[in-house]
Formats: C-alpha cells, sequence, structure tokens
DNA sequence: CGAATACATGAATTCGTTTTCTGAACAAAA
DNA sequence: TTTTGTTCAGAAAACGAATTCATGTATTCG
C-alpha cells in the first residue's frame, strides 16, 4: 500500500525522511540546525541532505508558520506605491526587511477608510509578523485596537503621537512649514505671502495651512483671502490654480504650495503666463520629488526625505519583532531640510 | 479542567463553537456559506454569526491556507520599485488583485541574479497562487524549471517570447527603437544620429541599439563612431555623457537615448552648454517617465504604458489562476506610443 | 558490574482550518 | 408500520511542519 508519488505533489519532510531512512522530526532538526538542543549525528545529517538534495526539498512556509506562529512577513499600508513620496518608504521597508530575511506584503489604501480597515483586517488574519501603516482616516482608537488584538508590533508614520501601543514617526510638517514662511519673512523680505493647500479633509491640510499662519500672524502679515487658494494634489491642479490666479490678478510675491507637484504646476503655468520665477513670484513646494530638480528654475521645496522615513519605520518595527517585550513607546520626528533652489 | 483563556490568544473555531454550542466544522460551514453541499439551519447559522461576532473571531489565514494548498497570494519580483518604469507595473498588479481579493508580495530584484533566484526560491516554499516577474539574469530553462516545480502559473514580462511554460508581455524595444529611429530619419530629415545606451549586460542595452543600427543601416546612414555612447541608467550619468559629447565637438544633429532619464540629463547639459534642443540636436528618450512632461523643452519619447503593462500581466496571472488548465501559451506584444513633444 | 549519564532518534501531539465520512432525527412514501 | 429520503451536524482525517515526550543505545563512573 506504499502511495508511490501521489499526484506530483512537492516533496514533503516525509519523503525527504522515508528516502533517507529516518524519521520526519530528524529531517526537521537537520534542517533547521540545532536550535533545539538535541545533537545528531553527523551520519544521519549526511543521509538528509543527499536526501533534500535528491529531492530537490523545499521546506513549506505556510505549514511553519502554523506551528510556529511566525510568518516572516510583514505588512505595509501606504496610500499609492506609485506616488514619488511613497515609493521611497516601500523601497526602504523592503531593504530593511531583506536584511532580516521577511517578505513584505504591500497594499494601497488611496486614503480610502474602507482601504485602511480591510488592511487591518488583513494583517489580523494572515498572522504577519509586523506591520507599517501610513493612515490618513483610522482613528488612534481604532488602530490602538487592532494592534492590541493582533499582538503583533505595529509602527505608523503619521500626524499624530498619541497612540498608546506603538511605535510613530511624527510627521511634523507644521513646524516645517511654519520654519519655511519665517525665512520667506525675514530672509527673503517678502511681506505679501500666499498659499495653495491641499484638501482638508487629509490630516497634511490642515496641518500645513496652520504653520503658514502661524508665521505669518507672528508677523504682523496680514493674508489676503484671495491668496489662500486650494488645489488637489496633482501638477494639473496646481496649474489650474495659478492660471486662476493669474487671471484674476493681484498676485503674492511669495507662494507655499503645498505639495511639489502643484508647485511644479504653478511654476509652469506662471511662466506660460509670462511671468518670472522667482523674480515676480517665489514658490516653495513640499516633498522634494525628483522631478523638483527638472523644472526650470528648479524648485526651492521642504525635503522630507521618505526614504529615510522607510528605514526608520522598518528598523523600529523590526526591533520590536526581535524583541517583543521592549515596553517603552518611541516617537521619532522626521527632520525636514529646506532644500534651497532657483525658485525662491 | 476547562481552559479558561489560556493566555490571550485570539480565538480560534472552536472557541466559537464551544460558544455558540456546536461543533467546530459547523462553524466553518456557516461561515464559508454553503460552497459545501451541507444545508446549515437557521437557527444554528444565527448562533454561529453571534458567537462570531462576540469573540471577534477572525479566520486563521495559516491555517486555511495550508489546508486548501491556497495562499490567496501572488508574488511580484521586479528590479526595483522606486523606479518610475517599475512602480506603475506594482500599482497595476496590486489594483487587479484587490478586485481577485489577493494580496501581493512585491520584492526588488535590483537586477542580480541571486536576487532573481531567491525569489523563486521564496515563491516555492510560500506557496503563493501565481508569480509575476521581471527577470533579467534568469535564463529562460531556469524559469521553467522553477514554474514547473512551483505548479502555479509564472507570469513574466521581458524581452523574450521562449518561456514554453508562461504567457508573457514582450517588450519589443527593438522594433520601438527601430520605428522612431526611422522617423527621425524620413520624417524629420535627419542624418546624423547619435546614441546613448545603457549598459549592455542588460537585455534592453543591445535590443534597442541593435533597432538603431538596424534603421541606420536600412536608410545607408552610416554612424560616426564618436556618436555611440554608453551611460548608466541615470539622470547624472546622461549628464556627463552629453557633457563629453559636447567637449569633443562634432555633434550629431540628432540623438536617440535609451531611457528617459538619461535623455533628461542630455537636455540639461546641453541648454547648460548653450545649445538649443531641439533646434541644434533633436533628442528621443525612452519611457516616458513623469518627468519628461516637465523638463524643457518637453522630451519627445517612446511611452511603453507600464501600468497596462502590469494590468496586462496580472489580468494573464489571474485568468490562469482561475483557470489552471488552461493549456495554450499566450504572449502579448507591448504597443509602444512615440510621443512627440518639444525635443524632437 | 550495576547505575548514572550522555547521545541520538522515533512516536505522538500540536498549530487552526477544510473536507470527507458517518450518523441521527424526522418527514414522506409505500 | 416499515422503508426511503432529506436535512442537519458531529467525528475524524487531512494539510506539513515543529516540538514535547519517551526510549533505546553507548559511555562513564562508583
Amino acid at each position: 500500500m506504499s502511495k508511490i508519488q501521489q499526484r506530483n505533489r512537492p516533496p514533503t519532510m516525509h519523503d525527504v525522511a522515508r528516502l533517507a531512512g529516518v524519521s520526519q522530526p530528524t529531517v526537521s532538526r537537520v534542517l533547521n540546525g540545532n536550535n533545539t538542543q538535541v545533537p545528531i549525528s553527523d551520519d544521519t545529517r549526511l543521509k538528509v541532505q543527499q536526501a533534500v538534495d535528491a529531492l530537490g526539498y523545499r521546506p513549506n512556509a505556510v505549514a511553519r508558520s502554523l506551528r510556529t506562529q511566525r510568518t516572516q512577513t510583514v505588512a505595509l499600508m501606504l496610500a499609492d506605491i506609485s506616488n514619488s513620496f511613497y515609493h521611497p518608504i516601500a523601497r526602504a521597508v523592503q531593504d530593511v526587511a531583506r536584511q532580516y530575511d521577511y517578505e513584505v506584503l504591500i497594499s494601497n489604501s488611496d486614503h480610502i477608510y474602507e482601504y485602511e480597515k480591510h488592511f487591518c483586517e488583513i494583517v489580523l488574519r494572515r498572522g504577519v509578523d509586523g506591520a507599517i501603516l501610513v493612515p490618513i482616516h483610522l482613528t488612534t482608537k481604532e488602530l490602538d485596537a487592532y494592534a492590541l488584538q493582533a499582538h503583533i508590533p505595529f509602527v505608523v508614520l503619521g500626524h499624530h503621537v498619541d497612540h498608546p501601543n506603538m511605535d510613530v514617526v511624527f510627521l511634523d510638517d507644521e513646524r516645517a512649514t511654519y520654519e519655511t514662511t519665517q525665512w520667506l519673512i525675514t530672509e527673503r523680505g517678502h511681506y505679501r505671502l500666499g498659499y495653495i493647500g491641499v484638501p482638508a479633509v487629509l490630516p497634511p491640510g490642515p496641518r500645513r495651512l496652520r504653520g503658514f499662519n502661524r508665521a505669518m500672524a507672528e508677523a504682523n502679515l496680514e493674508v489676503h483671502p484671495d491668496h489662500i487658494l486650494q488645489g488637489d494634489f496633482t501638477l494639473e491642479g496646481g496649474k489650474r490654480v495659478a492660471q486662476a490666479m493669474v487671471q484674476r490678478g493681484n498676485l503674492p510675491t511669495a507662494l507655499m504650495v503645498a505639495n511639489d507637484l502643484m508647485a511644479i504646476g504653478a511654476i509652469l503655468a506662471f511662466r506660460d503666463a509670462g511671468l518670472r520665477v522667482p523674480e515676480d513670484i517665489a514658490i516653495v513646494g513640499f516633498d522634494n520629488i525628483p522631478e523638483a530638480t527638472i523644472v526650470r528654475p528648479t524648485l526651492t521645496t521642504i525635503a522630507q526625505n521618505p526614504h529615510e522615513m522607510g528605514e526608520r519605520l522598518a528598523c523600529a518595527l523590526f526591533e520590536r519583532i526581535e524583541n517583543p517585550d521592549i515596553t517603552e513607546r518611541r516617537v521619532f520626528g522626521t527632520p525636514y531640510e529646506l532644500i534651497k533652489r532657483e525658485s525662491a
């Protein structure tokens, strides 16, 4: 009644064991080194190795995971991997993961609440060993609840520091915008400043605007209502807003734009309208995407170094995975840097 | 001897069953709809549902995978997710995967042979349900061997069409380069053309150069040795090569560049050197990355629509996953499009 | 020489599901 | 009343590894 190659499923440890003339646990022990304290004779070790090679055996990660309760997988949720801000994060996370011999499951939330929740559900069901997320809609409470249920470390990149049970890399863009606006005022001598923001429903929107307003208020400068505008995130959006400004006249002498894509759109639109940047209007972006060095004039912008953020996120995560009883919660500020180029 | 909440592990089906006063398989049947032909009474169905809700039960995907031999996961290997050509592919694959309720494991090969092999090993060990790869070094033979062992569909994006057991999306960049060179010659009247290539060790290198050479030969045009140059993939590399050309003098009137990043670098360098593009030198790139619309003059380039490729790859893969006995192998050509902008 | 100690291995259990395979209860047909 | 179906649900066996427990040999010690 010997089952001869039932189907042609991949070989299992039993197959290896049978060929080597040993028992299945012995094979397991040989393959996992002697992490268990049981010694193995060189003789069997050799026989097993030969059988493994002969059959081309590969351990089944699913079975192993079921038994060990570890998947050697981390999950990463970001808004959109094809966005210049996010893919360096993904890349960095993958690089760190490779060092730890982990695989990375990546999911795009597209700023959609349901997708963010869905991601957490997946994290729970699949038993990944850790998760990195860039949540927009998930509340602190929800996140915390998921992290507690999952019994695994969560690390977030975000605008809140008050997640009770997880490390966070804190995006302090309010401060960055504040200080950069100050710089435009005190170092560059601008006093009629404008601002193009992103939709207020997303955290970066109000935060960056707040930084701008605070700097203006502290300098006792008034902001003309015409000079506070809102775009979407796109280059086209930036163009449209800028064209509308030109149409209406009454331009500011400096313009803070809440992301580079719109800033570049604005530059292109202003130049097409015959204005000189930065002489007629100075422009500062936010993000320092690669395109910023390509547009002419090159874009002065606030750089956040997403690759470094990704590294921070991943390192924090793996530290916790390796050492699950780290108790104190960590908050990493994200250093920003004003990259001074030609546009301001 | 009732185990009361042993640790606080997440609840299992047994826990749900106990609470609902039914057996564990019954819970399974309720949760999986009646895909099995066993009917369930509304009464038990309700009891189970309540128990599930009360415990916040979530099925354990690992255990399910072990039993069903499916992981609801596909793996994607590309060279570098933070490269403008690749991330739209990743994005497209993820989008299609979401429709099928699959997760995506993404890995960067960085054009490194060991990483490509490692990826295939991972695919085998983790029992993913399908794999999409953009191999550079893996030979047809190796790939085919892996696919056979894995018993799952492989789909590749690449320069060969001769993979016996898998669908392939074929990058016919030789033809694209050939036809575009023809266009420069016949439509634009250039006869002194140059070429900046990528390292020949990678498949696109020789293929694209071959297309260029073929078009030149067929037009009976000679290529001056000074006009065939090689860069790396980077913007800086493009700059350097262009600067060297300027230094040496004897410029061609049109320049085919094997990727956009280098083409953009070349444009920037030529303009910095006081040359007019396209009047003094016309430039055509390859890839149509977003930056191509931002540089001035905007870049004429060969567009390959990576997002669409990603969709093709993913759709082909999922068709096979859903229908494992598709026998005929499919080859999809990738349509290319010459995006005529200002630089040529 | 008997007992204690390594040393090396196999048997049995477990991880949490899905999927047979059985069987009980009850209704409808003979 | 007996037979034949239906309708439901539990018992048991996978899936492929890791791990605990038990056991059988050599080896060493008193």
